[in-house]
DNA sequence: GTATGAATTTAGTGATCGCTACATGACGGA
DNA sequence: TCCGTCATGTAGCGATCACTAAATTCATAC
């Protein structure tokens, strides 16, 4: 049974997520505060903290959806493709297309959030490095994939997301992939 | 004529920008705070802006310290190799025996010390970008790279700065350097 | 209409941020 | 010895950090 009582929520979780998410996008985890944070949802702190707990689990809720809207595209060529050599293929190039952005951040929320961060809060990048580290050993758990060529594809889409950071255009990054795809493709 | 007054400097200018040189790489240029940074120093507060004017001062300066000792690799290779193909090979190679590290934070700090940072520090990962853009400028500017090698080439490095933070050993990253290697040798 | 219960707004908490005023300490010059 | 000068240590500035106690607002239940 669903409580009725109370006068309810205000506002969307999914909209606060998604206000929130360009935030962290930009300015990283630590870069963006509580305050900066509540404006851009809308909301003032107790609702931030009464619906997402506290600054770290929205964080990690963020994550999450950053994964199942802007970073989409990943799981679903992971979903997608059997083969691995297309796979990284279809990472790379597809990369390309997502990571430059006039509208969002750039990159990737997951490589660029939490690189260099406070004692404090080294937690938080260490689970993002697992996050990635995982992404890596998924690749490499692929037919075709050796777990080189798992973690160099890895380490270009990283070199990628700084690179659209730094103002690096599509055509950039298209090149960038059709270099790796072509190294992918030699013996090593 | 040099002021041979009052009490003189009491610690040497070179430690002290070493000390603070591990703590801006290992935490970043905002999550490195003023007290971390004097009590790495071996100095109180009033000292470190003596010597070095401001947070951000400190910073460029431990920037330029890094660039001579740490990362002086890079601009050795830039000075012995003239021809390009072999630049960036060295670049790539020499990176994977330097980037991972026990005693040090890891990766390159002109990389990952300002990648997400708040709206007032802007200009200080905006002036770190501009170098990783003047690099990518300096390696296009030689015979035999093209500026999409050069974008690959520095991608590449970036990536493997990432992947030494994250954990990747030595033997890691020459394999990545060696595909990058190879892809810059085959024709796109 | 009134009591109940939940999310809201207001207004702060203590801690830490980058930075500095002030007094003390340590040296060279007269 | 005393002064002038500069770096030092102490102590704390205003601002902001992540977070929350308390009061208020609002929607439901009866």
């Amino acid at each position: 049974m669903v409580s009725r009582l109370g006068q309810g929520r205000k506002f969307m979780i999914e909209d606060a997520l998604e206000a929130a998410t360009l935030v962290f996008w930009l300015h990283g985890y630590e870069g963006a505060s509580i305050s900066e944070l509540t404006k851009a949802m809308g909301i003032n702190p107790p609702s931030l903290y009464k619906a997402f707990g506290s600054k770290e689990d929205l964080f990690f809720k963020v994550v999450d959806h950053y994964n199942q809207t802007h970073g989409n595209f990943m799981s679903k060529i992971f979903e997608e493709e059997t083969d691995g050599r297309a796979l990284l293929q279809r990472l790379l190039l597809e990369a390309a297309d997502h990571y430059p952005s006039d509208q969002f951040p750039g990159g990737c929320l997951v490589i660029s959030a939490a690189v260099a961060v406070t004692e404090t809060n080294k937690h938080v990048a260490d689970r993002l490095a697992s996050m990635r580290n995982d992404n890596v050993k998924e690749m490499a758990s692929r037919d075709g994939v050796t777990p080189d060529m798992a973690r160099f594809a890895a380490a270009t889409l990283q070199g990628m997301s700084q690179q659209a950071r730094d103002g690096a255009s599509r055509e950039d990054l298209r090149t960038i992939a059709k270099y790796a795809i072509s190294a992918l493709d030699t013996a090593l």
